[in-house]
DNA sequence: ACAGAAAGTGAACGGTCGTGCTCTTTTTCC
DNA sequence: GGAAAAAGAGCACGACCGTTCACTTTCTGT
């Protein structure tokens, strides 16, 4: 049973790389096949079906993000060092690990955020925790703490600027995009760690 | 010759919102057929190719959006007023014009922004001729007029925040994130306007 | 080492895809 | 109002889609 779970692996990886250029819809069976070096039919020894591939693609995908960007940002104290790790993570998970196809969870976003279905669910449940999280970090990042409503509006702007960034670099060829991307954020943490004003 | 060149836009528009949907390669003659209510061989009538129907569908959707967004904004005079009107304008034809589907310029910026081909390059000079007039509005902001690459960085922002509603209220269901976009907008104005700090 | 399970093949299926063809209906122009 | 042109229908095609099934090969546990 050791042989399978690794083909399994194989099969799930290429088929993400495959998604994160065409779209998860777009993607199929014989195309991975051909990648990985299987039979169309041997697929179906891994697979019961291909929604059952697509969901194991977005629950890896999802997984891998977290184990890249959440975890090594975690073994540092909270605070701004934190976030920063996680921002300098996020975009080398952007910018390196998926430098030829775009990052994958922005593909499958604007793929499925109209089409529901547990592909969709799962999606949704998974950047709904990795955002409670930074809204979390966000709220710890100044004396008397943020409310909730400004930690929230804190992330919907680090978000914003790694959505900007993707575009920036991969259509317009932008070549300081990232520097646009980190000043703002920067800029974004001075201004919420200062303590009164708006 | 007139009866043609409504059928044919009718037929672009049909296409058009379910690109916006599920992505333009994904949308099939079949489909757009039964929606305009004809067959699918009279489509050849109007594109002698499923490529000729996606390139028209980009070049509408371009079309649309200027005539939309930049347009009303135009009749301003340049400044503050201006950039607010546009943004304005902006957020309304993601949040309505597209309530259903999400924008389609965001769609297509995805899917084809690693598709080398026509259609991209149509794409990437339509959104940079866009983001060229948004500069310069973000230069004349200022009476020591912004530096190019400052403008830029401001354009980068504000571009980020449209991205950032779009995920934040489509694939997130936050129904603060109008208000969120619209405040990170202002606020960045503001410090924009400002004349001396970074 | 050998039995049984797991992994993988190849052919075939019904369905849909984009596209060409011939033919009929409708519109347009003088 | 009638001829030429445009608009559209219907069918058939080859290719590829996801899936099944019977079969062979390879691995794994004892």
């Amino acid at each position: 049973m050791r042989k399978g779970e690794a083909t399994r692996g194989r099969i799930i990886d290429s088929a993400a790389r495959l998604a994160a250029v065409r779209g998860l819809t777009a993607v199929s069976l014989g195309d991975v096949a051909e990648v990985v070096g299987l039979s169309k039919s041997g697929l179906f020894k891994h697979f019961e079906s291909k929604d059952d591939m697509r969901m194991a693609v977005v629950e890896t995908v999802m997984e891998r993000f977290g184990e890249f960007v959440w975890k090594p940002a975690e073994t540092r104290p909270p605070g701004r060092g934190r976030l920063e790790a996680v921002f300098e993570r996020w975009l080398h998970w952007c910018e390196s690990e998926w430098a030829e196809s775009g990052c994958p969870i922005m593909q499958l976003t604007i793929e499925l955020d109209d089409q529901p279905g547990p592909t969709r669910d799962y999606l949704h449940k998974g950047l709904g925790v990795f955002r409670g999280a930074l809204v979390r970090e966000f709220q710890a990042l100044r004396d008397p703490p943020l409310t909730e409503a400004e930690a929230k509006a804190a992330y919907f702007q680090m978000r914003s600027f790694i959505l900007g960034l993707s575009e920036a670099r991969r259509m317009m060829g932008d070549a300081d995009a990232e520097r646009s991307a980190r000043a703002a954020f920067e800029a974004l943490l001075d201004r919420t760690a200062r303590p009164a004003d708006a």
